[in-house]
DNA sequence: TACGTTGACGATAACGTACC
DNA sequence: GGTACGTTATCGTCAACGTA
């Protein structure tokens, strides 16, 4: 009979229940929250009659000599009477994230072996081949079952029930994979299609907007994620990550009256570039000229090309006497949550915030353009007089979500036009680490800002 | 609808045992 | 010890199902 994840995860730590749980890495803590005594001791997922349920399948299961005898106790058809156990098995399973964890860390030895389904495909697949062989990952099993069943997992002898149910471990985070290379294959089509349309709408358009800078995005990134699983056929999101990135710097320059050499460093061309370069010199964008519809889309385009970080400076934001866009908030934008500063500029903002300078006290003064981390060696090299240094600032919709936080976060009750709490949501290019932590700042011990108006 | 899980089945490798 | 043959274990694949 086949092996569930859920059962091949319980006979492995009942089979090696007297030796895995010496482990000192806290591993099985992690991931399953147990120790030796398993379900022998109370569950903060279970009530005490669950784990009484599950603890008699596991003796049951103990008492068993074949390992498929005591698959038939866990998930068998033919076997009845162990409902309980199997529900409180199935139970413990969802609420403790078991199947999550585990294909969380085995992914992180397979990346770190090189041996990832994906890092496979990019060194090349055997004549024929469209998905890796799991025997390619062979090398990293031993690591995989010391990293998801501890440090102790590989002093005995790996074989019987023990060794069967950790190849079913494997086994199943290896079909995750592949699931996910057949949905990106399906699906590939599609996305070609809405990114080529999305582009084309831009290059068409006599007016663009934010909205369609917002959908080419989008698109871009999702099609660009689905690329990855095929490396051979990069030609067209290369075109389009080029056409985005001219058209956003285009933007930037005009806005900020910069040359292009100051924003943006060139990339080596390739046809495929050099397609999507002339493709964006024709686009009319005049109307992202707003700043503040800029550094929207910009905060967009880092994220998209996030692993391209460095290759770019931020644009420079001009202390307090830009108005950074909030204009275009005025007279189009839906209301997010931010209603109440669409009128107040960056200089209100860094008052109402006291944000010195366009930042907190003590927020990282430069960022790198090279990329550097500011969290080695800041010192010596984070300092004004090297050139590779880029001063940082909020841009005006991070100040603003600040703001709407601070407002928004003691409300108690909620009233006409006011709701307590908000919502800062994903995938939108808002900076929602940025704005968390400048939260903490503003609304640390020492802050005037909660007797104060907002 | 996307994504994870399950179950089935065939192919192949590894192992065990009887026989010469 | 070598070989043949049966059994068991492991691997590869994919469709159906379940769930959020």
């Amino acid at each position: 009979m086949s092996k569930t994840l859920w059962s091949a995860v319980l006979m492995s730590l009942v089979a090696g229940r007297s030796w895995i749980f010496d482990d000192e890495s806290n591993a099985l803590k992690y991931i399953y929250g147990l120790g030796p005594e398993m379900f022998d001791v109370p569950n903060s997922h279970l009530t005490d009659k669950q784990c009484q349920s599950l603890g008699a399948m596991i003796d049951a299961l103990s008492h068993k000599g074949s390992g498929k005898e005591c698959y038939e106790i866990l998930e068998g058809k033919e076997v009845g009477g162990w409902a309980a156990g199997r529900n409180t098995l199935d139970k413990w399973f969802k609420k403790q994230k078991v199947s999550g964890l585990i294909g969380e860390w085995i992914d992180r030895v397979w990346t770190m072996l090189d041996v990832s389904p994906m890092q496979l495909i990019h060194e090349g697949l055997e004549e024929g081949e469209e998905f890796p062989n799991i025997l390619d990952a062979k090398r990293a099993k031993e690591d995989v079952i010391l990293v998801i069943l501890g440090d102790h997992a590989l002093e005995k002898n790996a074989r019987g029930d023990f060794h069967d149910a950790t190849a079913t471990i494997i086994h199943h985070a290896w079909e995750r994979h592949r699931k996910r290379f057949k949905h990106a294959e399906r699906s590939l089509p599609k996305k070609k299609l809405d990114a080529a349309v999305a582009v084309k709408a831009i290059e068409d358009a006599e007016v663009v907007t934010t909205r369609m800078m917002r959908e080419v995005t989008k698109h871009v990134k999702a099609l660009q994620q689905a690329m990855t699983w095929f490396p051979k056929q990069k030609d067209h999101i290369t075109e389009y990550e080029k056409f985005l990135k001219e058209v956003i710097i285009t933007a930037v320059v005009t806005e900020r009256k910069v040359p292009k050499e100051k924003v943006a460093v060139e990339s080596e061309d390739t046809p495929s570039r050099k397609r999507g370069a002339a493709r964006a010199q024709k686009v009319r964008i005049a109307s992202l000229a707003a700043a503040g519809d800029v550094e929207e889309i910009w905060a967009l385009y880092l994220q998209l090309f996030e692993t391209e970080l460095g290759q770019l400076e931020v644009p420079h934001v001009e202390d307090d006497e830009d108005p950074s866009g909030w204009e275009d908030w005025e007279n189009s934008s839906e209301d997010l949550g931010v209603d109440g500063w669409r009128e107040m500029d960056n200089g209100t903002l860094n008052h109402l915030l006291q944000f010195p300078g366009g930042k907190p006290m003590l927020f990282t003064e430069f960022r790198s353009k090279s990329g550097l981390c500011a969290w080695e060696d800041m010192s010596k090299k984070f300092v004004k007089e090297n050139n590779d240094m880029e001063q940082l600032s909020l841009l005006w919709h991070q100040c603003v979500g600040v703001a709407a936080i601070v407002d928004k976060i003691w409300l108690s009750n909620e009233t006409e036009g006011d709701i307590p709490g908000i919502l800062i949501t994903d995938e939108v290019g808002v900076g929602k680490t940025v704005k968390v932590q400048q939260f903490r700042w503003v609304s640390g011990p020492g802050s005037r800002l909660r007797e104060e108006e907002i």
